[in-house]
DNA sequence: AAGGAAACCAACCGCGGCGGA
DNA sequence: CTCCGCCGCGGTTGGTTTCCT
């Protein structure tokens, strides 16, 4: 189909990710930035692709990414600028610190479209007598203004200058990593993983 | 306890935009 | 101005886990 495949060599490695990969893409980055993606794999020992290296370093390996359950303030910051931007992942990831664009594609695929759309449905008809042809071309997740009003988010600017200087704010700091996501349990290990990328491997510098 | 269904999420794919040559 | 290569984005897939019967 068209376009070749960005993996086209043979060899290089899909699938999910090894710990010992992982470890190789965050020393490598942490001591040389990430630059040119493409060449980043071969530079760094990795046999995967540059795209596959960018994906996994963007979406899972980044220090600042906040793991963990979406709270409601962000569920509700996803429905409105969703309403607002539509499927634009990345804006709206943008708008959520420590979030990525996939992790809010995901959610909004598995969770708050679901809600929405049960809710919507629950929502009798009555709407419907002051809505106009304009609405025939909603889809369920117009009601979304619904949702977000009946359980209102309060997202003036104030939210966000509390989020981004408050305590819940993740910065690069992996000792700040670690505290702040020691509470989902699953981050000691990459805050360990850091630690032992600087620690064992000592890769030359290009 | 076992099997099937549903939910979840990491990763892949292909396209479009942008910048440099 | 055009071409080419890279990056980033959004859609989709497929493997794994959890829940239900």
């Amino acid at each position: 189909m068209g376009r070749a495949p960005c993996c086209e060599k043979m060899g290089l490695k899909k699938g999910p990710w090894t710990a010992e990969e992982d470890l190789i893409l965050i020393n490598f980055i942490n001591h040389n930035g990430h630059g040119n993606w493409r060449a980043l794999p071969k530079r760094a020992g990795l046999l995967r692709c540059g795209k596959s290296c960018r994906l996994r370093w963007m979406n899972y390996l980044r220090p600042d990414i906040k793991r963990g359950n979406f709270s409601r303030e962000e569920e509700a910051i996803i429905i409105n600028l969703h309403q607002e931007l539509g499927n634009r992942w990345s804006v709206i990831a943008s708008r959520l610190p420590g979030r990525t664009d996939n992790e809010i594609k995901n959610i909004w695929h598995t969770h708050l479209k679901k809600r929405l759309c049960k809710r919507s449905r629950a929502e009798p008809e009555a709407r419907n007598e002051s809505t106009s042809d304009e609405d025939a071309t909603n889809s369920p997740m117009h009601s979304f203004s619904e949702v977000s009003s009946e359980n209102p988010p309060e997202m003036d600017d104030s939210f966000w200058s509390e989020v981004l200087s408050g305590d819940d704010f993740v910065t690069d700091s992996p000792l700040r990593l670690s505290e702040s996501v020691n509470e989902d349990g699953g981050m000691d290990f990459w805050y360990n993983l850091f630690n032992r990328a600087d620690d064992i491997l000592d890769l030359p510098d290009f």
